[in-house]
RNA sequence: GGGAGUUUAGCUCAGCUGGUUCAGAGCAUCUGCCUUACAAGCAGAGGGUCGGCGGUUCGAACCCGUCAACUCCCACCA
């Protein structure tokens, strides 16, 4: 069969994934090998894949498919995450696209049209799992609002409420206008913001009275002027409050203000929180939009008017600027504070504003009655878990210390949203407002009943759902049916899950929620390893975004480069840990690797047919040459991934297999034009590229299963095909291949220094004290470098280009005129290099406190570099006395 | 305001326990090659005061201090 000039991914990457998927090597059943789990962060069904799922998922695949060829049980477990506020946002979107308002809808119908999208977008994600070459059990795909989950989440619900770990309660929270409902305090963002400072005359009660036109004449006195960035709160302050130390302020004990534009009488109050050297020293109080307003208000029992409606417009208690939005409504107030000749002055100011992460928007603080989650209980066992290193963060120095502050400051989790995608809030309340929690609807009735005596109530269940992490907290466990179905065959089999791979972004949401449902609910760590990745960013270090239209489609990448090409591309440049900035130079890189291996194949083909009995005298050293630079490097990857340093273990046979397979053990036994090759030594590179084919499968899946098929007849595939341990690496035979290629680059660059081309025919006379090394590669030697003869001499050879390298003289003969001046210069270089290094190593060992303190074998280096020098030192000298 | 991380070649980054596998890789650059696997390639080469300063040490890219720049996380000053 006639190859290809090129490696052609597309058909080659279908066939194969097929064939896998056919042979069932991805399905996993609890046997009695040691299982490797790892549980796929579940994608939102809102979209696409972006790089950022593409890296981690190729890490994923690489640690699953090393497992399954080590002798381990790995099982990969896909799925998706309902992703309750951004879905629901997602499909509220496309709904009003079609001229639908949510609003018209029953709960039911637009259910229905939410899990619609979520078949359609979750089969996009599972398509691009699939030909990025993800060796997942598809048998186990799982989705956090699947029946079974669902049931899972009411569950655990019930028993944290029964527990009274879960409270309902009124309390200042996170709201979003936008998609109307609370949030918690992880996904608000902050961004810094320049933002204005306004000041606003209050009146003082009792002496001036605002006139009839609710306007303040030039002359009135009596104010007290507050500082704000939030004119359209005004109508929430239900007092100003002053510092008690205050003597601007003193006279104003008892006093009253008015609020302006509505006229509201509010009291003065005095309080140690007011600063006095900020603003003006005196706050207005707005207990029902600022938490430190709440908190005083708390205190100094003030009322609560809450002037904003859901969706951010002023409520009816504003009395003014009703159903106006906020932001409108600001620009208004200020309008008539300066109109009415309230505002005294304004100013920039730089400030901070919480955003939230889903739809945007600025958010609103808020009293409102939701469902919270007590952190502080379930903190204390994940903090431990992570402290006492059963759960190993990788890598520690950038996220331990994060992790930890994080558990230890935590507040309640505020879990329950205002929308209708995602579990909903099992809690049933008659019209009284009384309430029962159950698992369903027969049971809150039992419950009820028992509870209140009551049998035929009308109970009404709770239209709020949970927010989306308190559903995906629980994937490593349920995913297993871990809480439905506790202590079944597989969840005590895959549980603790061996590693998490995810990114920093979800540390908190996620990795540390997970934590503290494992030791919760199955009193055990949901796995042993947390690998973080990096942020994906572009070339110019920017996030990836929509928006910004850097992120490029992942299914169009795999189409131009093929997957081994974008596996390869995104882990050779993603150190672990650090962002990475994606380039498609690095896809190109892969895209060449591929046919780089491609092309060795070919090589290889070619000879198939031309093997024959004859032995070279080259091609001994060149096998076992080989054979201990690849347990070398062997030993190299292994020890990497176990420290899940992937792009450096990918490095290392990348260059395997391109610098010392093609470029060096390759030319070393090719055979000459239309010559034969030996059988013994075309049958152990056959094995070779078998072995370097399967170091480099788990990175690069297709081509290498491709090419161990092309390489022999098989019965088997290398998907599944089993690691052997190597021999040990043989030092001599190392350092006499380090020799011949240190020896053919210096022949080599002293051709090209003197203009000898490639065709043109030597003589290489080496003048050594390791003859017997030279004798074992002379013949390579004498092949890579066109040279006819290959002599060994103990004298200087006359009309010759004489050179050093390491502790060797080399005379190059050829019929061509000799540079001798260059050459002169050359040595000249590299003798006054060699004194200097003389210099310093002897002052070295002339220190006394060197001598004593270093460690013996340092000093016998040191030492050893010195004779090495002094020696190099003499033929150079003795070339140049020649010259 | 608190904390963490980063700073090494033109670019992106490795460099683990301080010492010859310590100054490296890939890309880019330069020179020469259409050599019968591969020009998406081959053979070579050049390029860095390891952010600045100070200290510890016989010895520092590596440890300590300090300054600077950048990045991220956290925090309720109107």
């Amino acid at each position: 069969m006639e190859l290809t000039k090129n490696y052609t991914p597309s058909e080659i990457e279908d066939k194969w994934y097929r064939h896998w998927m056919d042979k069932g090597y991805f399905n996993s059943t609890p046997d009695e090998r040691k299982p490797f789990t790892i549980v796929i962060p579940p994608p939102n069904v809102t979209g696409v894949l972006h790089m950022g799922h593409t890296l981690n998922e190729t890490v994923q695949d690489i640690l699953v498919r090393k497992a399954r060829m080590t002798g381990l049980n790995a099982c990969w477990v896909p799925g998706s995450d309902h992703a309750s506020i951004a879905t629901e946002a997602k499909v509220v979107g496309m709904l009003k696209e079609k001229g639908i308002d949510k609003h018209s809808l029953t709960r039911e119908e637009f259910l229905k049209y939410a899990f619609e999208w979520k078949e359609k977008y979750g089969n996009i994600i599972y398509r691009q799992i699939e030909k990025l070459g993800c060796s997942v059990d598809w048998k186990r795909v799982a989705f956090t609002m699947d029946d079974h989950y669902y049931r899972a989440v009411i569950k655990v619900f019930k028993n944290l409420y029964d527990k009274g770990l879960i409270y309902r309660g009124a309390r200042m929270i996170h709201w979003d206008p936008a998609a109307q409902t609370a949030l918690s305090d992880e996904e608000v963002e902050y961004k810094d913001l320049q933002g204005k400072m306004y000041y606003i005359k209050y009146m003082i009660s009792g002496d001036t009275v605002p006139g009839a036109d609710d306007s303040i004449a030039e002359s009135a006195v009596n104010y007290i002027v507050i500082a704000t960035q939030r004119p359209e709160t005004i109508m929430g302050d239900t007092a100003i409050c002053v510092n008690p130390g205050d003597e601007r302020y003193s006279h104003l004990k008892g006093a009253f203000a008015f609020v302006p534009l509505i006229n509201r009488r509010i009291p003065v109050i005095f309080d140690e929180y007011v600063d006095q050297t900020f603003g003006t020293g005196a706050l207005k109080v707005t207990p029902a939009h600022d938490i430190n307003d709440y908190n005083l208000g708390l205190k100094h029992h003030l009322e609560i008017v809450d002037t904003l409606n859901d969706d951010g417009t002023l409520s009816e208690a504003a009395q003014i600027f009703v159903g106006e939005d906020r932001f409108t409504a600001r620009k208004k107030i200020i309008a008539e504070l300066k109109e009415k000749n309230y505002l005294l002055k304004e100013e920039e100011y730089h400030t901070r504003l919480g955003f939230s992460q889903r739809t945007g928007v600025v958010v609103e603080p808020r009293i409102s009655t939701q469902w919270f989650l007590k952190m502080k209980e379930m903190a204390g066992p994940a903090l431990e878990a992570v402290t006492n290193g059963s759960v190993r963060i990788h890598p520690p120095e950038k996220f331990l210390a994060t992790y930890k502050y994080w558990l230890g400051n935590v507040k309640d989790w505020c879990i329950s949203r205002q929308l209708w995608w995602g579990q909903q809030i099992p809690a049933w309340y008659d019209r009284e407002g009384r309430m029962v929690v159950a698992e369903n609807r027969e049971e809150a009735f039992r419950e009820y009943n028992q509870k209140y005596g009551e049998d035929h109530a009308e109970l009404r269940q709770d239209e709020d759902v949970l927010d989306t992490w308190f559903s995906s907290w629980l994937w490593p466990i349920e995913v297993f049916k871990g809480v439905t179905d506790p202590g079944n065959k597989e969840i005590e089999y895959y549980y603790p899950t061996s590693v998490l791979v995810t990114g920093q972004d979800i540390i908190f949401f996620w990795v540390a929620r997970m934590i503290m449902a494992g030791m919760e609910f199955k009193k055990q760590i949901p796995f042993e390893h947390v690998y973080f990745t990096g942020m994906v960013r572009d070339k110019q270090g920017r996030k990836m975004s929509k928006s910004l239209g850097n992120s490029p489609d992942l299914l169009d990448l795999i189409d131009r480069y093929g997957a081994d090409a974008v596996r390869f591309g995104i882990m050779i440049a993603s150190p672990a840990g650090n962002d990475l900035l994606f380039d498609e130079a690095s896809l190109e890189q892969g895209r060449n690797f591929n046919n780089k291996i491609w092309n060795a194949l070919k090589l290889i083909r070619i000879w198939s047919d031309r093997v024959d009995h004859s032995q070279s005298r080259a091609d001994q050293f060149a096998t076992t040459w080989f054979e201990s630079r690849f347990s070398e490097a062997r030993v190299e990857v292994d020890s990497l991934m176990k420290q899940f340093r992937l792009s450096e273990a990918l490095k290392i046979i990348y260059s395997l297999i391109w610098d010392d397979f093609c470029s060096w053990y390759l030319e070393w036994i090719k055979p000459g034009f239309e010559q034969p090759i030996s059988v013994a030594v075309y049958d152990k590179t056959i094995g070779y590229f078998t072995s370097l084919m399967q170091l480099l499968h788990p990175f690069m899946p297709f081509i290498t299963e491709e090419v161990y098929h092309l390489l022999a007849d098989r019965d088997d595939d290398l998907c599944t095909r089993q690691l052997e341990d190597t021999r040990p690496a043989s030092s001599e035979i190392l350092q006499a291949g380090a020799l011949l290629k240190q020896a053919v680059t210096a022949v080599r660059d002293t051709r090209n220094k003197n203009q000898l081309k490639p065709k043109q025919e030597i003589t290489l006379h080496i003048q050594t004290a390791s003859q017997h090394i030279y004798e074992t590669i002379q013949f390579i030697l004498a092949r890579q470098v066109n040279a006819n003869r290959l002599i060994f001499t103990r004298e200087p050879v006359e009309n010759a280009i004489a050179f050093v390298s390491g502790k060797d003289k080399y005379f190059i003969e050829t019929e061509q005129p000799v540079d001798t001046a260059g050459q002169k210069m050359e040595l000249i270089k590299e003798l006054d290099y060699l004194k200097g290094f003389i210099v310093s190593v002897d002052r070295k060992l002339g220190n006394e406190r060197f001598v004593e303190n270093a460690k013996p074998e340092v000093v016998e280096m040191e030492r050893k570099k010195r004779a090495d020098a002094e020696i190099k030192l003499k033929v150079i000298e003795e070339s140049l006395a020649n010259m």
